[in-house]
DNA sequence: AAGACAAGCAACCGCCCGAGG
DNA sequence: ACCTCGGGCGGTTGCTTGTCT
């Protein structure tokens, strides 16, 4: 049988389904959801095409479980992705790329869903403007270099100005606003936990002695795999230009501060630990910041939300003061 | 004011996997 | 070994809302 007869098999059995118990589909009243958690309220999750039978809604038992996973469950989380939350996800999705449920169980009360949209939305957003891919090395590059750097200085920036607590107006469920706020050591090695990648920096006497030498989306190769970066080879490779200019070494002693950590282990903390500290790596960057600003200037625009778009003029400015100051 | 366009997001779709009969 | 079913996942669609012209 091959994969177009099951195809048919299958889009013909859920269509007849449908066909036969009438049931409904597109958005969600106030009464199926009154009905839904009434129902789950009573009897509990689980085997949703009888729990949509017996609840009495003409709804598949998937359009039930993701209505009430993704909606009416009452410690979903909604509302604005908090500076840290978007820093947690792009964090995680450089170790796993778009396992969505598996970055979502690091983010208490936000679904896959929501932050699926979120990457396409947002993240893609900025790919967009970058005039690269998503998936290309410079974007990754920029997002693990400028981005999350940027994103964990106002993170901490808040925090002090807020005397610990964090931007997020809601509250916490999650342990983020335990931040580790010590940015005067110069000891801090930047440990991006690149997948199986085990990527370390230069030691402290030899870091980013090099020539800042960011690519462009004009010189840059074909690099972009549409995977995400799951192996060392595969990031070997995408760090290939860096490793030049930044002296970047691979770390073959299977060291890996946040890998050893159990799955639901609060990942915040591993940014903003000492080993680990993408506020105090942020901004070394060294050279002809010029390039830079052109390449981050690309995608135009302007006049956004400064706290959601990272290509703005302020930013650019403020990273060129760093450099200049010679951070 | 209104139409066009873009962004955000809820919901759906197809596929896959594991458990149980 | 095979089939069915429940459940989960990532990708995609299309509606709603906001912004621009």
């Amino acid at each position: 049988m091959d994969e177009m007869d099951v195809k048919g098999m299958i889009s013909a059995t859920q269509s007849d389904q449908e066909d036969q118990m009438d049931l409904r589909r597109g958005p969600w009243t106030v009464e199926e959801d009154l009905l839904l958690i009434n129902y789950i309220t009573n009897h509990g999750e689980g085997r949703w095409n009888s729990l949509a039978r017996c609840a009495g809604l003409k709804r598949t038992g998937k359009s039930c479980r993701l209505r009430w996973l993704n909606y009416l469950r009452p410690d979903v989380r909604r509302g604005n992705i908090t500076l840290e939350e978007q820093l947690l996800i792009l964090e995680l999705h450089s170790r796993w790329g778009n396992r969505w449920s598996k970055i979502a169980q690091h983010l208490p009360g936000r679904t896959d869903n929501e932050i699926k949209n979120y990457w396409r939305t947002r993240v893609q957003k900025h790919a967009k403007q970058l005039q690269c891919d998503v998936n290309s090395k410079q974007f990754k590059d920029t997002m693990r270099y400028l981005w999350m750097p940027r994103l964990a200085e106002r993170i901490q920036a808040a925090a002090t100005t807020s005397g610990g607590a964090t931007t997020n107006h809601h509250h916490h469920h999650h342990h983020l606003n335990n931040i580790n706020t010590n940015t005067s050591t110069n000891n801090n090695i930047y440990n991006p936990d690149f997948s199986e990648g085990h990527i370390l920096p230069a030691s402290t006497n030899n870091e980013f002695s090099g020539s800042q030498n960011f690519t462009t989306p004009e010189n840059s190769s074909t690099a972009a795999s549409s995977d995400s970066m799951g192996t060392t080879d595969q990031f070997a490779s995408s760090v290939s230009d860096l490793k030049d200019c930044y002296s970047f070494q691979t770390n073959n002693n299977n060291t890996n501060i946040i890998n050893t950590q159990s799955p639901h282990t609060n990942f915040a903390e591993s940014l903003f630990s000492p080993s680990s500290n993408y506020f105090n790596r942020g901004f070394e960057l060294q050279g002809n910041v010029e390039q830079n600003s052109m390449w981050l200037g690309g995608g135009g625009g302007g006049g956004e939300d400064v706290l959601e778009n990272l290509w703005n003029v302020e930013d650019i400015w403020f990273l060129q003061q760093q450099l200049c100051n010679g951070v």
